[in-house]
DNA sequence: TTGTGGTGTGCACACGTGTGCGCGTTCGGA
DNA sequence: TCCGAACGCGCACACGTGTGCACACCACAA
């Protein structure tokens, strides 16, 4: 940290004491205008730049919010950050960024840093925290919003958005429905039990709704321990039932292995088998075909957030959010008949 | 910011003053064991959380990296910050994000918040900064690195990491030589001067090394006011010179495009024509068909420039980085003749 | 002349932490 | 017994900023 000028030395060269200096400078009403006006152009001179800390210190409040990420290269989160970040400008406050992996330690160390930064509030994303550890966070009095959280939870400064995962599926089934597929598949990922669970519930309930029998619903799940985009190749290259038309996948990276898996299997997507994925990922749109998803509205998840964030610091009570997704059809899922006649 | 337990609480509560629960809980030499195990302890059940705003404003740095970024949301800057933050997580650094859309003003604005902020030091990506804005922010002092900036300059306080594009070109030209093309075209962007000129001129001269005529090289350029994907699109449907077999792009987005424009046209990738990007964007290997391309080495990217703040902040003087692309082949390149043979 | 009210400025403190210096105590050796 | 050294701890200050209160000054009216 560059020794800077500070407010003394400004008030040293214009004769006056630092008081004056920081009044003249925040704008205080009782300052002579002769007095404010050598003030400012000594301090433009000299080249102040107010120190942040010590405003930090003395307000009681960095204007500053932390966030918790899981993987900072993930195209996924970068646009949920840039929502965050939208909000934050225009309130001029500045982002902390940490890093923590999907480890409930890493979490709480990452937050506890921020903590002692004495962020005004916590943004978490993708937590994956558990019942205890999340009274341990309430107990701390921070507030908090936790963006797609696999659980919920009840506290005055604990919130949550989410998106409405239950509905992403029952969109899914509607749109394959519609398209005439009698027979489909779900393909899970056990990493978020919390999602998955609400998507493949939505998905097939609404399948049943629709009319169709459970047993024309076939199922599959990835191992743990391999990457989304590895495991839906593995599940499309497992994949013999006799009769499925349609896939719809916990989220593109599963939906994209599984493209590639069909594609080294010899089944052409979409003319043999239909497949839609969750998310809506940058590289969905790139991907051949092109994916049928369901759209997170990411920027919004991460506007919603801070906006409830800033909500909470400033003393008031929120409730928890629920977004809605949407179908976007790209190349990746057509009509049954027209599938079978290719 | 909630009112938390200080030092003073403790100090008040053990009996003790507040310079001896200070120097307790730093692992001072010369505080007896007794007392130090009963502040210790009291400070755990106390739920203390050390100030670190309070110990910047004393110690005179903030243990803060600054970080302006031209866009959250893109991956390319996501796995460079991922870089960065890594180096930073081992040194006990936290990173203040800044986004500033690609303009100086606001690159500009972004960087004196943070120094109004006291970081230690600041990493700019993709910096477009003109050489008077660079003069200015050199006199402010602060230990500043710029990754993949379009100039270079020379000050003692300021540094830069960039990738080698010439080589990165030449890479590109030796490729596309030994796959046997003899007629071939570069699609580049103007709105980032210097980096297109070297990839280009790395790229061209390195064609006419190998015996390559100049007349037998086509150049194109999208316009600046849209996106790359979308000039990629323009310029591949534009491209009518007979017998050009092989497109070098400037990057992935214009590489992405041109595959999609191609496609639209009837033209086989890499059948016909192929097709070779920069950059490796995470999408680049999920496209149709997964795309050649220059990668370049993000992560490292944002690694070195963090170690080489952190030499700069040291006092120590560090010189220039500049990293080396590798080929990464993927299918949207193939050999001439098998092309032809298509 | 005195009282009143407004104006411009400074003193002193607060925020929470770390540290140089000094003081009192204890301990060990001569 | 005495003295120096080591030990354990607190005072007071520093970091840079903002603010409640008090004070001096001026203008004006009574």
């Amino acid at each position: 940290m560059v020794r800077r000028v500070s407010i003394m030395d400004i008030a040293e060269r214009a004769g006056v004491s630092h008081t004056t200096v920081s009044r003249a400078l925040r704008g205080h009403t009782r300052i002579s205008a002769v007095v404010r006006g050598r003030i400012i152009e000594l301090a433009d001179q000299m080249g102040y730049v107010p120190n942040a800390i010590a405003q930090s210190l003395q307000q009681q409040q960095s204007c500053t919010i932390g966030v918790v990420i899981s993987d900072m290269a993930d195209p996924f989160w970068g646009e949920v950050v840039k929502g965050i970040d939208a909000v934050c400008a225009t309130s001029g406050q500045s982002l902390l960024l940490h890093a923590a992996a999907h480890d409930e330690k890493l979490q709480i160390t990452a937050i506890r840093r921020l903590q002692r930064r004495r962020v005004d509030g916590i943004i978490v994303v993708d937590s994956q925290l558990g019942p205890s550890e999340i009274r341990q966070l309430e107990a701390s009095g921070s507030p908090m919003v936790f963006i797609n959280s696999q659980r919920t939870f009840e506290s005055t400064s604990l919130r949550s958005v989410t998106i409405d995962n239950y509905a992403g599926g029952a969109i899914a089934a509607d749109h394959l429905v519609a398209l005439g597929h009698q027979k489909v598949a779900y393909f899970g990922s056990p990493k978020r039990p919390g999602s998955n669970l609400k998507r493949s519930l939505g998905f097939i309930e609404t399948l049943v709704a629709h009319g169709l029998q459970r047993s024309r619903i076939f199922q599959d799940e990835c191992a743990a321990d391999i990457a989304d985009i590895d495991g839906g190749y593995t599940m499309a290259q497992a994949l013999n039932e006799p009769g499925v038309t349609a896939v719809f996948c916990y989220n593109d990276a599963i939906a994209l292995g599984a493209l590639a898996g069909f594609r080294a299997k010899g089944v052409a997507v979409p003319h043999k088998i239909s497949v839609v994925g969750f998310d809506d990922l940058a590289m969905a749109r790139y991907s051949w075909p092109p994916l049928t998803t369901i759209a997170q509205p990411k920027e919004l998840l991460g506007q919603t957030a801070m906006h409830n964030l800033a909500t909470l610091i400033g003393g008031a009570s929120v409730a928890d959010a629920v977004l809605v997704p949407s179908l976007l059809i790209r190349d990746s899922s057509t009509p049954l008949s027209k599938g079978l006649r290719a």
